[in-house]
DNA sequence: AACGTTTGTGGGAACGTTCCTATAGTAAGA
DNA sequence: TCTTACTATAGGAACGTTCCCACAAACGTT
């Protein structure tokens, strides 16, 4: 089993330490089939005496299946690609970290590459882990009117979007729409009327439909929105500042914001104390994905939290299953209110103090 | 020729249509050896006319690698795992992103498993990253004391520490110390004597290493340091904000605070603010590993930008080559001021306001 | 002209696993 | 007792690639 090579003039006893599946059949008395069978891991686990003997004789030897020969073999990797804009972003982090979770359940991997926030390295990452022989893809990078998914389809490559969708491909998302109804319903029952909406970008369908939920709930309790209450973004925090500043400069300016993501939310805080107001004495504001920092600002922030976990697990089924009945499933979000929102009041200052630290 | 095993999803768009090194062979009337040799990336990029027919067929019929036949034959996965706690900090991920970056220039690829912040798990993660069958492991998750190094070297498996060391596996670590002093050299020199340090957790290097370095600082100024300036903690928002709690509540307090990273700083941030202080008129703040977040915050933070990508590519060459010299590898970080740090005083605090505004 | 040396090529044997097929053994039904 | 049906096992052929080897051709050098 040791071999002896000759390396440089020195003799080296190289280990050739792999344990293969011939040396646990030699050593528990079977054949190679019969190890192979009784420890693959999607068959149901057998209790016979032979089945413990050979799992006793792989734990001894230190017995690792060789996944490069299993995978060759079975013409499956047992690997799924995910496909991010970066994994600094805490809310993708969020996800891959769900994702990797619901695929060790079926014994299988995720791996991850991002695009660096280009759109166009889609395809760089995707080829990357196709090259990687990955089984499907997992995408949370979708754009509207994004050809690529199309592509996907024309090369027959299996896959799924994540937190966005196309509107047909196969995807996974939050009800971005009801989250954005729900955010926006809390604000107008602490009173405000006067909300303005950081949007987000425009091609990506969490953004568009958090703000038809916001839509929704305006209408819904008879307010008019008046269009400058509506600015656009990105996800990030500078843009979001941005925003922010462009909505506290309006007169009358509005006494709650709704930003699209936490990110955002947090340029808006960065704003709103550098115009020396207060939250949410001055402004109230919601945030979206309830990312852990957010809850340990100074003042904790509202927000909607998003089932990750549901969404990873989502994910992994339509990757799996054949397509059965609707192919965009969504999964229901929470609102979780903290101290960045409070009732809606010119008056009384004090009040609105209390409540917000005893909330 | 094809089976159909299971019926929908993955697998049997797979199988279908596999283009084969053989079938590029064919296609340019060569044998499947030569395709193989001009198609090795390692090798030398031929330039001959059989290279270009070949390489022209293999783009026509769509040719790609079969990963895992080639990591059969190779004995080698060109795949190297990264355990980190968690992707959700975003120090771990702009270190993984940096492995990634790192790991493409030399045909690899990096995939990460976390220890969800248990460090006990670590040995389930390198278990599913070596059962994925890496050629080597990156840990970010090194403790004092720890014997899971030690194990794997017992096992034979190559592996590089970063960012934390335990002082004797190779190691890809920022120079903590140094860090350390020019963060407190930076408050030094800004006038302040009575710094506290949110030192981090005792477990980890890089944590030891920085309180090492603002003892050099203080010592190198002739400045006492009262044993409760120092203040533990773990890497975590809400345990820097108890620490600065802590550190605030002494009489006289520290006019600055020195925190081990960026989180503990933010949650130093939210105490003083929720002390009704600010910063940096009242206590002038510096964190450690610039992520992205804290040059956005309200007031940015003055911190110590650590050369991820830097540490990323040595471990990689520790990993890959022999040991050559030391096998602690230390790259230097740089002090970013920012709003959060100005210069100390009791009596004008206008001019303070106006310095660090303009600085 | 004769002889190494270098370079490019093709044949074919691995790599370690899975899974098809054949066979032996065992239980149940007549 | 003799089928019939089923189970557990072993044998061995793939899976697609790399890489060792043998061989031929081209190139310098003597």
């Amino acid at each position: 089993m040791n071999q002896h090579h000759q390396i440089g003039g020195i003799e080296v006893i190289q280990r050739e330490g792999r344990v293969t599946l011939h040396d646990v059949a030699a050593a528990a008395g079977v054949s190679k089939s019969t190890v192979s069978r009784i420890l693959d891991e999607r068959l149901p686990r057998s209790e016979s005496e032979t089945a413990k003997r050979v799992r006793e004789a792989a734990l001894e030897l230190g017995y690792i299946r060789d996944n490069s020969a299993a995978s060759l073999r079975r013409g499956k990797t047992m690997t799924l690609g995910v496909i991010v804009p970066r994994l600094t972003d805490t809310v993708m982090a969020m996800l891959y970290e769900a994702i990797t979770r619901a695929a060790t359940r079926t014994h299988q991997f995720a791996i991850v590459a991002t695009t660096e926030d280009q759109p166009e390295q889609v395809r760089i990452a995707a080829d990357r882990l196709l090259n990687r022989g990955v089984d499907g893809l997992i995408l949370a990078t979708a754009r509207d009117d994004d050809p690529f998914p199309a592509e996907l389809r024309a090369r027959g490559v299996p896959f799924v979007l994540a937190l966005r969708t196309d509107g047909e491909s196969p995807s996974s998302i939050g009800d971005d729409r009801l989250g954005g109804y729900l955010a926006t319903r809390h604000l107008i029952d602490l009173g405000h009327t006067r909300i303005g909406l950081i949007s987000g970008p425009g091609f990506a369908s969490s953004a568009r439909l958090r703000r038809e939920g916001f839509q929704d709930a305006m209408a819904e309790a008879g307010l008019r929105i008046q269009p400058e209450w509506i600015v656009d973004s990105s996800f990030g925090i500078e843009s979001g500042a941005e925003a922010a500043d462009t909505l506290l400069r309006l007169n009358p300016r509005p006494t709650a914001i709704f930003a699209v993501n936490d990110n955002t939310a947090i340029g808006a805080l960065s704003v709103i104390q550098r115009l020396g107001l207060s939250v949410p004495q001055d402004v109230s504001v919601v945030g979206y994905n309830d990312i852990p920092l957010v809850s340990l600002l100074p003042i904790p922030l509202s927000t909607v939290r998003v089932p990750f976990n549901q969404i990873a697990s989502t994910a992994l089924e339509l990757l799996m299953r054949p397509i059965t009945g609707d192919a965009i499933q969504m999964a229901t979000p929470t609102l979780i209110p903290r101290q960045s929102t409070a009732p809606c009041s010119t008056s009384s200052r004090q009040r609105l103090m209390h409540e917000a630290i005893h909330t």
